[in-house]
DNA sequence: GCATGTGGCG
DNA sequence: CGCCACATGC
């Protein structure tokens, strides 16, 4: 693998936010991009666009909701959508592929909606089956990298206010268990394991001015196996990416790895 | 009264074309303005920005449908809303200012939908309305302008295919007949009475690439009586403002009149 | 707040 | 085709 720089960005409508996107792109120029929340269909995947900017893309699309997508440089290689497990599951939240030798997966975790609910359920089931996924799919020594919208808050430091958030979904026991159970694995949250005491975020509510308050919460993460992390050079929060007129409610997360 | 250029502009939501609106004020810089569909009510009607712009308004508004407003480079004057003749009219259709001296009316004429429809009959009834607003208001030697969209094409020459167009709704005989008896008042049609034979247009369907293949109707009019049209030195459609992205369906029509 | 879809209207 | 309204998701 030669140097790497894999991003994910959650952009609520990949035809809505299609301008921003390309911009970003040619600005930022990752060598990956995982993709979340395109609600569109693979036809309606604005692939041209895309590939005007430089990018092959893999889409795992679904009308509406949900939809995945990674995007790189060069074309992604055994592409795999969903998690394949069997369960009865029509949501687009997962798809993988390999580039340069890098197994890439993105993921758009359940929101989980109210506490208990059956979606919170559903959250918790869609962590456990992904662990799964790993386990019969992957060793922790291959490099790989799962990056997306994770719709955990992982820690006090990821949430603006850690006491308003108790208890609330995105931060609550469990769904920060489900994760831990993920991450055990053999995954490394980037950004954290850089910068152990930073308080950044990846999401703002669109409502009550959170972006320009900083009210938000870090639920976006690449997360990686030991081989990667041990090249990791560099991680962050693309913040410009949320300002500006009909922004996503999420800024784009990134992590950089040199060659080895 | 000094050199005077009136416009008029079915704009299909303010809101919506805000932008444009502005941009459009900005370039062509007509001293008042009669716009039509605002589709929004006097509270939603974006003031600030037309006064940033350069313009005062008289605004008669209404949720969703219809709307009328006077834009003017200096209030308008004894602004009087609907054509107050005792009908119940819930329609926000009709608003009348004095701009340095000129009486300016904006006009948005029913559509009519299908011939012989209530909509039809009610169409056929406002021009009755508005004429009998002039015979009991005002006086054919006064300077008195009303603008805006008529939703009646009088002659074969305003319509693309006159053929195609018979009997069609807004080119139908009793609209042209309700449209010369309103005339009849001692109005006339400032943009044909300088070109009798130019074929030009104002309104083209969003649909069927009409307006690439200019398939239009003129149904937007600036009217005038004698001390007016004396005065009248030229008139247009101003084609550009439909073009580019996300247009009105109509384009700006414009009368200009010399100092007297 | 800002997306999506649906359905009415022109 | 492109407004509006309304419902629904996050």
């Amino acid at each position: 693998m030669a140097g790497m720089k894999i991003a994910a960005w959650n952009v609520n409508s990949v035809r809505a936010r299609l301008d921003r996107l390309v911009e970003w792109l040619k600005n930022t120029q990752p060598d990956v991009v995982c993709l979340q929340e395109l609600k569109c269909t693979d036809a309606e995947f604005p692939r041209e666009a895309v590939l005007e900017a430089g990018y092959h893309a893999a889409v795992h699309g679904q009308k509406t909701y949900n939809g995945v997508a990674i995007l790189a440089r060069t074309p992604p290689q055994d592409v795999v959508s969903g998690l394949s497990d069997g369960v009865e599951d029509s949501h687009a939240r997962v798809i993988a592929a390999t580039v340069d030798g890098v197994r890439v997966v993105s993921v758009y975790a359940p929101n989980g909606q109210q506490v208990d609910s059956p979606a919170y359920v559903y959250k918790l089931e869609f962590y456990a089956r992904l662990r799964r996924y790993l386990d019969t799919r992957h060793k922790p020594g291959e490099p790989l990298a799962l990056c997306g919208d994770w719709n955990v808050a992982p820690e006090d430091l990821d949430v603006w206010d850690p006491v308003a958030w108790q208890g609330q979904t995105l931060f609550t026991e469990k769904e920060k268990a489900a994760w831990r159970e993920l991450c055990a694995f053999g995954l490394t949250d980037t950004f954290r394991s850089l910068y152990p005491a930073e308080k950044k975020f990846s999401w703002w509510d669109y409502r009550m001015l959170a972006f320009q308050k900083n009210q938000g919460v870090r639920i976006d993460h690449v997360l990686a196996t030991g081989p990667l992390v041990k090249r990791l050079t560099a991680a962050g929060v693309d913040r410009e990416a949320r300002k500006g007129k009909q922004p996503s409610d999420h800024a784009p997360v990134w992590a950089e790895f040199k060659a080895g």
